[in-house]
DNA sequence: TATTGAAGTATTGTTCAACAAATTGGAGGT
DNA sequence: ACCTCCAATTTGTTGAACAATACTTCAATA
């Protein structure tokens, strides 16, 4: 039985699984719930005593969380004067449609070589998103339809494209909270999600990229002018 | 003369240029600097006392510093454990390229609506690196080498893509520290930096999109080979 | 010999209290 | 309405303290 051989190292990582995080990053991932889920409205300035005394966390610790989202955009950081949700402008849209754009496309484009099960999860957010619309839940349609692109930024096999898309992603759903008229905006795109999954499913890559590019143009489009009167 | 006008808008950011940093911030640039030059050799542990006496701060302030950094993916935290100088592997080249290649690409694609300036500091970093060769700097070639890519990420005219270059490119850097022969390395591409430098600068850029695809199969290649022996 | 267990030590995680430095807001004078 | 100055508030940073965890050492055991 000394014959280990080399299961062992085929064992999931569990670090993650017990508690082994920090109390930083706990707050971190409440906060960053808040600000996505919009109970904490863009622009609002996070005040480092009264957070602490309601986290029951110390300042430090509060503050290092606040690093955290700050890196990830969430929060814009104004030395001498706190940290304040973000709240991304016409800009800012346009800038994350530049850097979404190629990476989802390249990673639609070389699906063939996606990893296992990465086309499942594409089909997983599709559904997902159809659910939603059956209840009625616009809200979740839109979750959905992140989880959707998140899923194809998943086909590119890399983790760093995987965590760039995310927090491109997180920023993108604190600018629907900004922009005039969220509700109807994502729906349309739900018959679109299924199209495009059904080409990448079919191996048709090419044609799956295609209608995706057609989609960031009009999405784009939308959203920019839904940012009009704003800003 | 109250008729202000709106060049005041047009004035640069100064607020980096005044003090206006945190001293977690000045740590970090510190830190990073060692780290990207190769001070600080790949897996050492950075233990806090010692470097916050170092640096004259106090562990807070350091810890801060840390989490700027682990987000960049320069050190990682392993909790309970401490900071160490991130040690990338083979995986980590390969998922650096993956990540890269569709954001540089796209980048020279779309260089027609490229920021005023963007080209110029391309050609920029081209003569940098000849002149590190004139020299003999194989170091110096090898920084030329990261403000190419850097500057062709800058055509994109995105923040968030900039942002992003920036931080794989100096995990590239780390890289490069961990592979068997760096110093051979990156000369052989002055040439074909120039090369792509000129089709950018004659608006080929489908061709400079092409010899950068090129480029990206051939330095991949060559890194990972040199990766053979560790990990 | 190799593995397990039980100290003791060193390091990180987190909190707290204090003070310096900066921003904010308003009172008061012009 | 505008400017100056002052006080209140908030952030920036420090140092010390204690708890929780990991590492080391060494003896005991199979």
């Amino acid at each position: 039985m000394t014959v280990t051989g080399d299961w062992i190292d085929r064992l999931p990582d569990v670090a993650e699984a017990m508690g082994r995080s920090s109390t930083a990053e706990r707050v971190a991932d409440m906060l960053r719930e808040l600000v996505i889920d919009g109970a904490l409205a863009p622009g609002t300035r996070l005040s480092e005593q009264k957070i602490s005394e309601k986290f029951k966390v110390s300042r430090n610790t509060l503050r290092e969380a606040f690093r955290l989202l700050g890196h990830e955009r969430l929060l814009v950081h104004e030395f001498n004067r706190g940290v304040f949700v973000a709240k991304p402008g016409l800009d800012d849209v346009v800038d994350l449609y530049r850097a979404r754009r190629p990476l989802e496309l390249a990673a639609v484009r070389g699906a063939a070589s996606a990893p296992a099960g990465a086309v499942g999860a594409v089909r997983a957010a599709v559904e997902e998103g159809e659910a939603a619309e059956a209840r009625g839940d616009w809200w979740g349609i839109g979750t959905a339809n992140m989880h959707f692109h998140q899923a194809i930024g998943e086909l590119a096999g890399s983790t760093r494209v995987a965590e760039v898309m995310r927090q491109l992603l997180a920023e993108m759903r604190l600018a629907f909270h900004v922009m005039a008229a969220p509700r109807e905006f994502h729906a349309p795109y739900l018959d679109e999600n299924r199209a495009i999954y059904e080409r990448l499913a079919d191996g048709r890559f090419e044609e799956a990229a295609e209608r995706l590019a057609a989609y960031f143009d009009r999405a784009e489009d939308q959203l920019v002018r839904a940012f009009a009167p704003s800003r």
